[in-house]
DNA sequence: TCAAAAGTGTTCGATATACACCCATGC
DNA sequence: GCATGGGTGTATATCGAACACTTTTGA
């Protein structure tokens, strides 16, 4: 019989994706109550209860984290390095916030999506989150600029699987515009317009509203929106 | 300081697909040695050591089961529902073959793939491995049917990245006809055999070889390889 | 009337699908 | 010569990429 089969703590990390002046921005959480510098910033996540699975336990981060009950929420990879955690400060966070003697670390990664405009509402555990652009991430503790990195491959797969997570980074009326610009953020790369409307318009869960924008300096666009619950019938795909 | 964070056992559990006889295989290992009957097998997979990666864990499985090192290999999913090691006779099995009090048991799901006509040279802890079709596939312990059934989807998400992954599963020397088998088994649905020789002609990497089938009673077949190294370089796709 | 973004159409090439016949071989 | 599977070609529809101009609005 070994002895030296592995008895560890295993977490969960969850990246929330969110869309603002045409960038994608990432739900950052501070990581000490002292420090209160952009350096010390991490992805927000939890141990796992021993009643919880780790899909439960995301949820109960991200409830934690911005008050919003069932969020969009995918799965997408476990790191489980060994010296993942061996940081010296990182292990000094863990036994002060946890326990002592976590010798290692697993972690499961989480991809999320949340409206940016919408009010979250923290409940105690963070003392305070911040919405960061993708093009301003600091260094974070243990592997967590790693699991971003890998996050942005993630979202790629999973929006064209599954189109309707686009949507869950739009306010609830959007503009064509919108979605094409978070279209280009999520590539990072150009879109013909002309062709991109051409892929919106069969798609008949993108439904156009008699409102427009009003205060802009040039023509008004339309606003959309999008039908959950007829999509949710009939999958589509852009 | 909450005391039920979880302390737990990490395991991995490796689906190895091979293929054979127009049919996907799955490699399932003999749970006890003294229970020898089919209602006995499941996935082959290890706790693992302290100082080992979760990929590195999957690896050494697959090198304790076959004697290949380096398998093609890719980690899909982590199954971790609190009751996945709940019934009581994958409980007694866990301390008979690890160590007692084993009161959760979180796994990394993998996918592998292998030529099925090598030779494997198990070592000491399987006493026996099986190729076992698709079709015939027992009920397993823990959740290793769902962790199963959730394979097949991961697979043609793997080959549709990574057409080269096809070419693992087949002998070095191979048919188109086998190809075409090969996908309408992973696809499981008919792919029209004209529009399928279509789409392999372009593919510089399946090169035909001067070699033919011998002794069937039909027309022989052009056997074809697949080269790897120059598809490394420049990856394309069926 | 100008600046700025909204919105619209056409052409072309590539790809996917559907479908039917001749070829080589062993019996 | 016939049964069996191997191998090829053509027509059509669909999709994606490239590309330029007109419209609306506020300043």
């Amino acid at each position: 019989m070994k002895s030296n089969f592995i008895h560890t703590y295993v977490s969960v990390d969850c990246v929330v994706f969110g869309f603002e002046n045409n960038q994608l921005h990432i739900l950052l959480v501070q990581r000490d109550a002292n420090k209160i510098d952009s350096n010390n910033m991490k992805l927000p996540g939890s141990l796992i209860y021993d009643d919880e699975d780790v899909d439960d336990a995301a949820q109960r981060v991200l409830l934690e984290l911005t008050g919003i009950k069932r969020m969009k929420l995918k799965q997408f990879h476990c790191f489980a390095s060994p010296d993942r955690a061996k940081n010296p400060e990182d292990m000094k966070w863990l036994d002060q916030t946890y326990q002592p003697n976590i010798n290692r670390l697993i972690t499961v990664a989480y991809l999320s999506l949340c409206k940016i405009d919408r009010k979250l509402t923290n409940v105690s555990k963070y003392r305070s989150s911040k919405w960061c652009p993708l093009s301003e991430i600091p260094k974070m503790p243990f592997d967590h600029n790693r699991i971003l990195k890998e996050s942005l491959t993630e979202i790629r797969k999973w929006i064209e699987m599954d189109v309707s997570i686009a949507f869950e980074l739009l306010p609830n009326k959007f503009t064509i515009s919108q979605l094409h610009h978070l279209y280009e953020a999520i590539y990072n790369r150009k879109i013909d317009i002309r062709n991109f409307h051409k892929k919106i318009v069969p798609l008949n869960d993108v439904v156009p509203l008699d409102e427009k924008q009003e205060g802009v300096s040039h023509r008004a666009a339309r606003y959309y929106k999008f039908d959950k619950h007829s999509y949710n019938k009939r999958k589509m795909t852009i």
